[in-house]
DNA sequence: AAAAATAAACGTAAAAATGACGTTTATAAT
DNA sequence: ATTATAAACGTCATTTTTACGTTTATTTTT
């Protein structure tokens, strides 16, 4: 490409992923491994990120990082932490590696996280693997952090914001929905309760069809309209301190 | 100091203080200002900013820029984005005072928010002013646009943590908690409302003390007390989407 | 074709929180 | 002692939340 990369700045993405099957909150991680005369040094995964390219904004590298990996474009995507701590790639399995790599001075990293539809990623075209947010395997560099505190961000502000949705197929069932509340905010909710409430939301549509190739009574199907929602101005400043 | 800075990686501060006056929720910014053959070339305000070191955290870099500006440490300060755009000092203006500077290729900033007690710093000792973030006077490179989004993230914030004690004096009154709240959001509170829902809170605490020099019926003080929040553990996961 | 199994879907009543108001009280200034 | 004013208290209707028990629709089994 011949574009300049600013050497000491990266854009490092954390990709979650819900699968209603294992009802599991997932991350996509890329399996990182090196060895030398026969030994193992390097085994574990990372994130996917690469060097911020200096005709870039923060969100174009990371739409290009995310595509990259998956060939997907249009995802919904936050920034939510830079991480610079000096010594944040100073253990000695990452010295190893940033050895063995040409450019690899990425002292300042931002991150982002992205929330796709685990269906739109066909994993046997890409080097990647989805981990349980809450059993993740040995990760590199410091990325179990990143993943964590994107991990914290997104409890938060699924709260408040209805990015829910973004997780889920397009035609969801309510049970679906609480599955997914209760794994990511690892919660009970009474399925009664919640269910009423979220009928109730005027932007939540029930479509005229129903879950097919189920082996019990098919749950009803329903939508998220985003206009609805954002015709109706969402903020209700709930103090809740 | 001789600690080798990083040229393209700058953290900036938006500082915030409320004023219980004027109940008018404030930003520090400091005078820019730069005059040639008798033309004023730059003549406005940018937010306090520097270059980020090597050996430094980013949390510590912006640690000492508060400090070098106004002497306060431990201060609550939030990291809310980094700004990267490639066009981000590309203004006129701009681009002169950075040819007037030494080395400026701030090209990517993690921008701060730090709310302190406007009482806590000495405006005669420094060379910066409070505005009112709803009037912000003309301001340089991008830190309009910085500051509008720290003040979004900090709307959000107050809403379900509390730190908008953090803006108030350690002994404060119901109706300055009040005023703060609606400077903030912008919104009005009935006060008998307000009043009934604050006092409920266990961890706001009635002294026993009132206001004093006051002209009329002096109020009632009352401290925040983060101990009892925090054992509270207060995550009550109010799904209000 | 009937019965059994199971997840989806509906319902209700008490408790808590919120919203919308009017009234009283304590203090400083007159 | 009176007045002015901001602080503080109180009440009732409405809405939201919590905590449960019951019914219904569909597939699978008999």
């Amino acid at each position: 490409m011949g574009q300049k990369k600013i050497l000491n700045i990266s854009v490092d993405c954390v990709v979650f992923g819900f699968d209603t099957v294992t009802k599991s909150l997932n991350v996509l991680l890329i399996k990182r491994y090196l060895e030398k005369n026969n030994k193992v040094l390097v085994n574990d995964y990372v994130l996917t990120g690469y060097h911020k390219y200096e005709e870039e904004t923060l969100d174009q590298t990371a739409t290009r990082v995310l595509e990259e990996l998956t060939g997907l474009k249009n995802q919904y995507k936050k920034q939510f932490k830079a991480f610079g701590d000096p010594d944040r790639l100073m253990n000695e399995k990452d010295l190893i590696w940033i050895k063995n790599e040409e450019f690899n001075l990425r002292t300042v990293t931002i991150a982002y996280y992205f929330l796709l539809k685990t269906d739109d990623i066909d994993l046997n075209k890409i080097d990647a693997k989805w981990f349980p947010v809450n059993k993740l395997p040995d990760v590199g560099f410091d990325h179990k952090k990143i993943i964590l505190e994107a991990y914290e961000d997104l409890k938060e502000k699924c709260l408040s914001e209805p990015i829910i949705f973004k997780l889920l197929p397009d035609k969801f069932t309510i049970n679906e929905v609480q599955d997914l509340y209760q794994s990511i905010l690892c919660i009970e909710i009474d399925n009664r309760n919640f269910r009423r409430k979220l009928i109730n939301k005027k932007y939540i549509i029930a479509l005229d069809e129903k879950q097919v190739g189920v082996s019990k009574k098919p749950a009803q199907l329903y939508m998220f309209s985003k206009d609805i929602y954002d015709k109706m101005f969402q903020k209700n400043y709930l103090i809740s301190i």
